[in-house]
DNA sequence: CCAGACGTTGTT
DNA sequence: GTCTGG
DNA sequence: CCAGACGTTGTT
DNA sequence: GTCTGG
C-alpha cells in the first residue's frame, strides 16, 4: 500500500510534468492521509496543479470520512468498483513525489523503509474526486496501488503505481481506451528504483522534517541490503 | 419494488 | 450514480 | 501507515 | 477493542 509519502522538490516538477503554473509548496517528509496534497489535473486546455484532501470521497458518500479509508485504490479493481470506477474514467491525475515509505514486521516492531526512484521527481497514478453535502465541498484524490516489484517485495507486497515521464501524457488523456491504460498499471521497474531502512520516527504523523528519510542501521535484521 | 452498500490494507 | 441483496 | 481518542452529568 | 483523525 501506500499510506505515507515524502514530496520535497516543490515547484521545480513543473516543467517536467507539463503544468505552467505550480503553486509555492513547502516540503514534506512525511505526508500523512487526510492532508492536503498537490496533484496534476488535465483541462481542457492544460495541466494544473490543484490541491486535494488524500482519501477518495465518492461522490455520492453520505459520509465524507470514508475518505480516509479510501486513501488507495486497488489496480486491478479500479475499472468495476463503484467507488472509483467514474473518477478512472474521467478523473485521473498525477501526485507529485520524492518517495514513500513501507512498514516491515509485525505490529509493535515494525520497521519503516523509505522507497525512492533513481530519478525523482516522479509521478504516483492517481484518481480524484468531487464531493458536495452539508459539510461543504471536498475535493479528494486516491492513490493507486499494484503489485510490489522485487525489490519492494522485501517489505511488503503492495507498492503504489509510478508512471514514467513517457506515459503522463497517455495518463492524462481524456479521450484513451481504457485498454492502453493498463500496461501503465505494472510495477515500476526495481532497478531504478532504491530503499533503506529509517527510524520509527515517521510512525508519528505530526512529525516532518528531512531526517525521516536518513538511512538507520538495524542490525542486519528486517533483510536489507548489507 | 425498496433498502443498503458502495473500499483498502493488515491483522486475527 | 449504480449494483446487489432481500 | 501510526497516533490518539474513546463519555456523561452536573456545575461554573 | 475499535473507530477516527492526521
Amino acid at each position: 500500500m501506500c499510506a505515507r509519502y515524502v514530496f520535497f522538490s516543490g515547484r521545480s516538477f513543473g516543467d517536467e510534468f507539463g503544468v505552467v503554473a505550480v503553486p509555492d509548496l513547502q516540503p514534506r517528509y512525511n505526508i500523512a492521509p487526510t492532508q492536503i496534497v498537490p496533484a496534476v489535473i488535465q483541462t481542457e486546455k492544460s495541466r494544473e496543479v490543484m490541491l486535494f484532501q488524500w482519501g477518495l470521497v465518492p461522490s455520492w458518500a453520505k459520509d465524507p470520512t470514508i475518505g480516509s479509508r479510501l486513501i488507495n485504490a486497488k489496480a486491478e479493481t479500479l475499472a468495476e468498483k463503484p467507488a472509483f470506477r467514474t473518477a478512472f474514467k474521467r478523473r485521473r491525475c498525477l501526485i507529485p513525489a520524492d518517495g514513500f515509505y513501507e512498514w516491515k514486521g509485525e505490529k509493535g516492531a515494525k520497521q519503516p523503509f523509505f522507497i525512492s526512484c533513481k530519478h525523482h521527481p516522479f509521478a504516483f497514478a492517481g484518481l480524484w474526486e468531487y464531493w458536495e453535502g452539508v459539510e461543504g465541498v471536498l475535493q479528494t484524490c486516491t492513490i493507486i496501488t499494484t503489485n510490489a516489484n522485487g525489490l519492494v517485495q522485501e517489505v511488503h507486497d503492495r507498492m503504489p503505481v509510478i508512471l514514467a515521464p513517457d506515459e503522463y501524457d497517455i495518463w492524462m488523456d481524456h479521450a484513451i481506451a481504457p485498454a492502453r491504460l493498463e500496461p501503465l498499471l505494472d510495477p515500476f521497474p526495481e532497478k531504478e528504483m532504491t530503499m533503506h531502512p529509517v527510524g520509527k520516527m515517521v510512525g508519528n504523523p505530526r512529525v516532518d522534517d528531512p531526517s525521516l528519510i536518513e538511512a538507520v542501521a538495524t542490525g542486519g535484521l528486517f533483510g536489507e541490503a548489507p
